[in-house]
DNA sequence: TTGTAGGCGTTATCAC
DNA sequence: GTGATAACGCCTACAA
């Protein structure tokens, strides 16, 4: 990959270099003559101007980094896009790491892509990650900073983040519209950002329908491998049992749609059944999942837009935005109803 | 990101830029005193070396450019995946880019990784791409290039591709095995490479076991919507229908297997069930799917590290090699018998 | 053991 | 209109 530079094109036509570079950026202090010369031969000759030298005098690499747990995982491959999507319209590269859910390692290649000067970060936290300081103290550098889905609540920067609370309300809400009491809400740790707007948004929907909140129907999942089977026979044994099932991941839909008609349970006639998945398999399930839809590629476009925002801004914006992006519900099959 | 430099420690310490460079890099001939000052201070105030410096100075980026036509695509997302776990072993960055399955923007893209002065770049075609001049002259200009998965036949390079023959034969062996004679087999479109592999194995097996092919138990789909139903029909209304199915990708295996539930047909009782699919929900359908798994991790993983060998041998290897991992056959529930 | 100078490719500034 | 020079951050041959 050797290269024809400047320098080459102004021996070649006897010219210096500034009168090439001015001539090369249509600069109107250089003859017609001159610039058609100049063109010419760079055109004839593949000339392409160097980023790296660019960079190097503008301080800037034209890439924003991105940091998630995994790349190969259905919803950050789908935000990913989204990234890729704006970062493209604008110009820019995107560079791309993962943790592997690992705390050392964020830190570590958090460090490296912001010691390779990319101009800004995105970020999903790690799910091991509970100390912020070495985003703290980058952001600290200069180092514009977005967080999208597994956001820190201690950082002040742009966040994206889906309308949890608002996705679980709707859903919680169509169960109760068709009739349903006794929903169970299996969920995930209860430490967890995401896991308390979801529960909130289950509760605001059952207060709405002036049914009272039963603790013995909501499970925390650790992804045991047993646990889906007993955490079932359990909610069944229950002296009222669910007459639905809301769940609150990809990881937890497929495992207990699969256990409950594993079980004999005919869905939706015995028990309705509504899940945060994004996988696009849903309609093609026996029979069809209702599901609720995290909108990733669009958190991941806006997120990389507030990035970009941050970035050409220059200085501060005078407040920090924590967008909620709405997620959808979609009702597959005869509309969960009992009839 | 206002970074501190060598400049700057050399002038906080009064010595020379070239010292303190030395010093950094522990060369011999700094006294271990002015190593130790250099260092703590360097450490002190967060000094990094600025890679963009170095890079244009050896002119190159320490970072690969991956090019595939879509990263929301769980396949390629795991072989992105092996892309940057093979890239981060061997400290390189990796600048990711899709091409959307637009020729166009493949070549815009590609043109303006190369721009960017990547080291290498990691390919796999869009489906539009039927010339590929554009990186014939990539490769004339220097830039190593490897592909994988979607490979071009008229390239001389590194190439990396699952086994499809290789894993057709065996699934379709199975099938025979375990007793079927009539094996349906529904793939893609008759011009790819991928599907002539796949029927070859298929044959393969077929010639084995003395079966003869009949070639009105191929069906080539187009992923339209009403196809599923019209094929699954048109199958069972043969004088001899088939008595299992052999499905040659991720997007076929599940409206098949929907599809043939849908009619009535028990799996594996009436027909055995056997596809080529990548999503890790194989195993929580109902009944369990038998799978032919794509090594995508692996095929990302391998080609990243033939390219790193590419770019750090300097010249070029005596030949360029075609590498064929095995896919992997996952025989799940009662084994396909017919008992 | 440390310092000076030149160069990687580009552009901005100042001269002519 | 065009050219010379310095600067971005770093490294390294050469000098001292």
């Amino acid at each position: 990959m050797d290269n024809i530079t400047i320098k080459d094109i102004a021996k070649a036509l006897n010219l210096s270099t500034s009168t090439v570079s001015r001539a090369l950026r249509d600069s109107y202090e250089i003859s017609p003559e001159t610039k058609r010369m100049v063109l010419e031969y760079a055109e004839r000759m593949h000339y392409r101007p160097n980023p790296i030298a660019l960079s190097l005098k503008e301080n800037r690499s034209q890439s924003i980094g991105v940091m998630v747990p995994e790349i190969a995982n259905n919803y950050f491959s789908q935000a990913i896009n989204g990234i890729e999507a704006a970062a493209y319209e604008r110009g820019y590269h995107v560079v791309i790491s993962q943790s592997q859910e690992s705390y050392e390692r964020e830190i570590a290649e958090v460090e490296h892509l912001a010691s390779r000067r990319v101009d800004g970060l995105l970020m999903s936290l790690s799910s091991h990650t509970a100390d912020v300081s070495h985003l703290k103290s980058l952001q600290s550098r200069g180092m514009p900073l977005v967080f999208f889905d597994r956001i820190p609540s201690d950082i002040e920067t742009h966040k994206v983040i889906a309308d949890n609370k608002g996705g679980a309300f709707e859903a919680a809400d169509h169960l109760l519209e068709t009739g349903r009491r006794s929903i169970a809400h299996i969920t995930s740790q209860p430490g967890l950002f995401i896991t308390r707007e979801r529960l909130q948004g289950y509760k605001d929907a059952l207060q709405k329908h002036n049914v009272p909140f039963r603790e013995e129907l909501v499970k925390y999942c650790s992804y045991a491998s047993d646990e889906v089977e007993r955490n079932i026979d359990a909610l069944f044994s229950l002296p009222q049992p669910p007459d639905a099932f809301f769940t609150a991941s990809d990881r937890l839909a497929l495992p207990y749609y699969a256990g409950l008609k594993k079980r004999g349970f005919r869905i939706p006639e015995d028990v309705a059944f509504l899940g945060y998945f994004n996988l696009n398999v849903s309609d093609l399930l026996d029979p069809p999942m209702s599901v609720v839809v995290q909108p990733a590629f669009e958190m991941g476009h806006k997120a990389a837009e507030l990035l970009l925002d941050l970035i050409e801004a220059k200085q501060k914006p005078d407040a920090y935005q924590t967008v909620n992006l709405s997620t959808k519900l979609i009702i597959r099959g005869s509309s969960l109803g009992k009839e």
